[in-house]
DNA sequence: ACCAGTGTATCGCAACTCTAATACACCGGT
DNA sequence: ACCGGTGTATTAGAGTTGCGATACACTGGT
């Protein structure tokens, strides 16, 4: 399940772990309620320091998707599809927030985002 | 025209200068050939080592919205509406590009980015 | 051709971020 | 109650980035 980390790239390590467990958590590949490796036996098998791991870790629990339990270990969260579905869209509307603001510093007009949009997306915003 | 910058703003002052200037570009307060102020007046009128100022000029350079000349001065682009448009497309497109490179990394979906742009701009994707 | 005014290049320092190292605090099976 | 395994906290070092200082190179009116 953990191949390799790119110590060189640009995305921060913690960065790429946290996308790799939070791809798995999504797909079910991890299912709720399941432990996840602890920081010390995941730091190992990806030769990586532990904080680093723990860094991964509070992203990840920040995000509402594991649980930390001191003492115990991490699991991975049980939610609602109510709740998911709710963070689903409190995140998305952060990132277009986001890539409003951007787009409004440029000078760049909400038709000309909807148009990149509906060219990326191949599909026409109504 | 120039108002003081926040040196504290987690922004860069460079970044707070060139996004002034860009507004003023785009509305035309700024005329296309028109020369801007020069490395260190700007710099000694907004309290900030010349630098600071040539690199905002360079991000704006960079995105075409000026042309510097050594010796001679920094002037506002001319630019045929067609550039001009092509230029924004291009814009609009990194950014939104950027955006679902995001939102994958979260695990969300493009029907969650849709739904999170219509609702920021009350306005329809086809 | 000069030279005052313009942009350019290089270096250095401070602040921040990422990663690691080390020591601490808690839980739970035995 | 112990103690091995777990997460937590603090500190340190390497790298990156923002900003400033200083010296250099070019342009254009006189």
């Amino acid at each position: 399940m953990f191949e390799r980390l790119d110590s060189r790239s640009p995305t921060p390590l913690y960065a790429q772990i946290a996308e790799r467990l939070r791809a798995a958590i999504v797909t079910r590949e991890l299912s709720p309620a399941e432990a996840l490796p602890s920081v010390r036996q995941l730091a190992a098998s990806l030769r990586v320091n532990p904080a680093t791991v723990v860094q991964a870790y509070r992203e990840l629990e920040a995000e509402g998707f594991i649980e930390m339990r001191q003492g115990a270990g991490t699991f991975v969260r049980e939610v609602s599809p109510v709740q998911r579905s709710a963070e689903r869209d409190r995140q998305a509307t952060e990132l277009v927030r986001r890539l409003l603001a951007d787009a409004a510093r440029l000078g760049l007009s909400s038709r000309d985002v909807i148009t990149a949009v509906e060219r990326e997306l191949g599909e026409k915003v109504r």
